[in-house]
DNA sequence: GAGCTGATCCTAGCACCGCTAGACTTCCGA
DNA sequence: TCGGAAGTCTAGCGGTGCTAGGATCAGCTC
C-alpha cells in the first residue's frame, strides 16, 4: 500500500531528474548534444528507462519546454503586479525579453522545438496563463471597436519577434532596450520618452 | 579549354539541382525527412558527389536560405515599389507574411535552421537587400530623434514574430489581416480603418 | 519463511543518420 | 596511345532514436 506511494513518488522524482538534466545540458552544449545516451549515463540509468517515463526524446523537450511556459508565465505576472501604474507593458515585456536572453536553450524547446504542446482554447495551465498576463496589459490599450485578444495577440507577436531575432545574432547588438521603448511608444501611442 | 567551362557549367547545375530538390523534399515533408541519402537518390548520385559541392548538410540548408531571402527581398522590394502612395508598408509587410505563409520550410531554413549565414555589416547581399526595403518604409516613420534604423528592426521584429507564431500555431487562425491592420495602425498612428 | 508473480532494469541490436577513405572508372591532353 | 587527373562509387565508421527479450529483484500469498 504505503509501497505504490513510495514508488509512485520514486518515479516522479526520477522524471523530474531527466527533465532538469536534459535542461542543464541544452544550456550548456546546446540542445543537439542533449541525447537519450548521454541522458541515460548522466542520470545513472540505461536508456530504456528514459522511455518508461517519456514517449520519446521529443516528449522530453516538451517537458522543459512547459516548465519554460510555467516560469515565464510567473515573470511576467510577477513583473507586471508589481509594476507600478503604467509600468506595466515596459515591466512584462521586459521580463519576457529578459527570459529568452537568460534561458535560450529554454526558450527554444518552447517556440522551435516543442511539437507536443497544445495551444489555443485547450492548451495547458501555463500557457493560457502567460497570454493572460499579456492579456490583462494589453487589452486595455485596444482602441474603439477593437478587439483586446487580437491586439493581445499582436503585442505579443511584437515582443517575441524582438526576442527571436536579437537571440539569433539578426539584430545590432545592444540595443534591444532601445527597440523596446520604441514598441512600448508605439503600443501605448505615447511620447517615448 | 571548352571542356573546362562545360564542367564548370555542369557541376553548377548539378550544384542548384541538389539546393532544389532539398528544397522541393523539405517543403513536402519538413527539413527532418531531408536526409543526404534520399537527396543522393533524387539527383541520382552518390552520396559523396553531394560533398563535392557542400560541406555537409547544413551548407546545403544554406543555401535554400541564401535563395529564400532573395526572392524574399524581392517580393518585398516588389511590393513596396508598386504599392499606391501611403500603401507601402502594408504591402511590403502582407509580402513578408504571405512568403512566411506560402514557403514555410524555406522560411524555416532562414530563421530557425541556417546557421553559416553572415548577418550584419558583412552580411550577404540578398539580406541587405531585404533590410533595405524595410528600412525605406520605416525609416519615414520614426520620430522626433528617434533612430531610423532602431524602428526599422523593431517594425521587422514585429511582422517577424507575427508569421512564426501564426505559422507554428500559436495565434488564432484566420485572423491574421486583423492583426496585421493593429500593427500597421500602431506603426504609423493613423487611424486604422 | 518459501515460493510465486509482477514490476523494474539492462544488454544487445535494429534501422537510420552524417560523413569519409580508398578503389575504380572515365575522360582529357600530350 | 598512353599517363595522369578528375569524377564517381562501394563500403564502412561512429553516432542517433528506439525496442525486443531476458535477467533480476521486490513484495505478496500461503
Amino acid at each position: 500500500m504505503a509501497t505504490q506511494q513510495r514508488r509512485e513518488r520514486e518515479r516522479a522524482r526520477r522524471a523530474s531528474l531527466i527533465v532538469s538534466a536534459a535542461r542543464e545540458m541544452a544550456e550548456a552544449e546546446g540542445w543537439d548534444s542533449v541525447t537519450i545516451r548521454k541522458l541515460a549515463d548522466r542520470i545513472e540509468y540505461s536508456q530504456p528507462v528514459l522511455y518508461g517515463h517519456f514517449a520519446g526524446r521529443g516528449a522530453i523537450v516538451d517537458a522543459v519546454a512547459l516548465e519554460g511556459f510555467e516560469e515565464l508565465a510567473e515573470s511576467m505576472e510577477r513583473a507586471r503586479t508589481s509594476a507600478e501604474d503604467g509600468g506595466e507593458l515596459e515591466a512584462m515585456a521586459q521580463a519576457y525579453l529578459d527570459f529568452a536572453a537568460a534561458k535560450p536553450a529554454v526558450f527554444e524547446a518552447m517556440f522551435t522545438l516543442a511539437e507536443g504542446l497544445q495551444f489555443g482554447d485547450e492548451a495547458l495551465e501555463p500557457l493560457k496563463a502567460g497570454f493572460a498576463s499579456l492579456y490583462a496589459v494589453f487589452a486595455p490599450l485596444a482602441g474603439e471597436g477593437q478587439d483586446p485578444e487580437t491586439l493581445t495577440e499582436t503585442g505579443w507577436a511584437a515582443i517575441h519577434g524582438l526576442a527571436t531575432l536579437n537571440r539569433d545574432g539578426r539584430l545590432r547588438p545592444g540595443l534591444q532596450s532601445q527597440r523596446l521603448q520604441i514598441l512600448l511608444q508605439r503600443f501605448r501611442g505615447g511620447s517615448g520618452a
